[in-house]
DNA sequence: GAAACGTGGGA
DNA sequence: TTCCCAAGTTT
C-alpha cells in the first residue's frame, strides 16, 4: 500500500510553501502550529507574512507576545500564537535558536504535542517517525481496518498502526507520511470520499466490504459557536488586537450584553495569559 | 478521558 | 439556514 500512496503523492501532491526546497525547520514548526485545526487555504497568507517578519525563532522571541497575537490575526485559537511565542523563547534558550530535531526535545516545547513533534522531525529533518494526524487516521481506518471512520484517538494504538505501514528508508517514510496525509486531505475525505480516484481503492478494506456505515461510538458534537463563550472571547480578543492602549471595562461592556458570560470570558482570557490587566486600568494584550 | 478552545468555508 | 469539518494540545 505504501508504494502506491508514495507514487500517487509524487504525481498529485499539492505545491505548498512547506514543501518547497530549502524551507526552514522553523517555517515547518510555524506552519504546523497554524495548521492545527485550521485549513491550509487560511494558513498560507499568514504563514508567509509571519516568516517574513520573524525569519528565525530568536526574532520572534525578541518580540512581545502581543505582536505575535496581532500577527495571528483571526486564524483562531489564539493561544497557539502565545504557545508558539513561548516555544520560540524555549528554542532560543535551550537549543541556541535552532529548532530541535529530536522528538522528545520537540515534545518539551510549549504547544507541541505528538503530532507536531513528529511532523517537524519527519518533514523538516527527514527522520523516520510515524506521523499521525486526522487524515492519516481516517485513511488507515478505511483502507486497513475497514471502518468508515477512525475510532477515538489513542496515542499508542495510532502510532503502532502507522508504524506497521511505514517504509524502512527515511526517504520513503517521509514520502509516505506526507502522502497518506495528502490522500486523506484530497481523496479519502471525511464526507463523500472520491474512491474512484484513490490509488489504493483496489486494496481498501472498507470499499471491499461495501463501504459500511460507521457503527462505533458517537463522537462529541461540536457546540454551537453563536452565543458561546468562544464567541465572546473572540470578540474581546479582536478588540484587544485592534487597540494600542488599554481597552476599558466600558468598551468591553459594549461587546456583549450578558454580564455573567462577558465576565467569564474575560476571566478566562486573563487566566490563559491572552489578556492582562493594565496598571492604568483596562486590559491589553500581554507584553511580557 | 472528556471538555474547552476560534473562525470561516462548503454542502 | 444549519451543520460539519479543518495538519491538535492542554488541563
Amino acid at each position: 500500500m505504501a508504494s502506491d500512496i508514495i507514487a500517487w503523492f509524487h504525481e498529485n501532491g499539492r505545491t505548498l510553501p512547506w514543501r518547497e526546497p530549502g524551507f526552514s525547520a522553523w517555517g515547518t514548526l510555524v506552519s504546523e502550529f497554524m495548521l492545527q485545526q485550521t485549513p491550509v487555504s487560511r494558513v498560507i497568507p499568514h504563514l508567509e507574512a509571519w516568516l517574513e517578519r520573524w525569519p528565525t525563532p530568536a526574532d520572534l522571541a525578541d518580540s512581545p507576545p502581543a505582536e505575535a497575537l496581532r500577527a495571528w490575526s483571526s486564524l483562531g485559537y489564539p493561544r497557539r500564537a502565545l504557545w508558539l511565542h513561548e516555544a520560540a523563547v524555549q528554542i532560543t534558550e535551550r537549543h541556541a535558536g535552532v529548532v530541535p530535531d529530536d522528538v522528545d526535545d520537540l515534545l518539551a516545547l510549549k504547544g507541541v504535542g505528538d503530532y507536531t513533534a513528529r511532523a517537524v522531525a519527519a518533514f523538516a529533518y527527514g527522520k523516520r517517525h510515524p506521523v499521525v494526524d486526522t487524515n492519516t487516521r481516517r485513511v488507515i481506518a478505511r483502507a486497513v481496518q475497514g471502518q468508515a471512520e477512525p475510532a477515538p484517538p489513542s496515542r499508542g494504538r495510532d502510532l503502532a498502526a502507522m508504524e506497521a505501514l511505514l517504509p524502512e528508508s527515511d526517504t520513503d517514510a517521509h514520502d509516505f507520511n506526507a502522502g497518506i496525509m495528502e490522500l486523506g486531505a484530497l481523496i479519502c475525505v471525511a464526507k463523500s470520499p472520491r474512491c474512484g480516484q484513490c490509488p489504493v481503492s483496489a486494496r481498501c478494506a472498507w470499499l471491499a466490504d461495501g463501504s459500511p456505515a460507521y457503527l462505533g461510538p458517537v463522537k462529541a458534537v461540536q457546540k454551537k459557536y453563536e452565543g458561546s463563550d468562544r464567541q465572546v472571547r473572540g470578540l474581546i480578543m479582536k478588540e484587544l488586537r485592534a487597540a494600542h492602549k488599554p481597552v476599558t471595562t466600558a468598551e468591553i461592556e459594549t461587546l456583549w450584553p450578558d454580564a455573567v458570560q462577558r465576565t467569564r470570558a474575560l476571566d478566562g482570557l486573563l487566566a490563559d495569559g491572552l489578556a492582562v490587566a493594565s496598571a492604568q486600568g483596562g486590559y491589553t494584550l500581554p507584553h511580557g
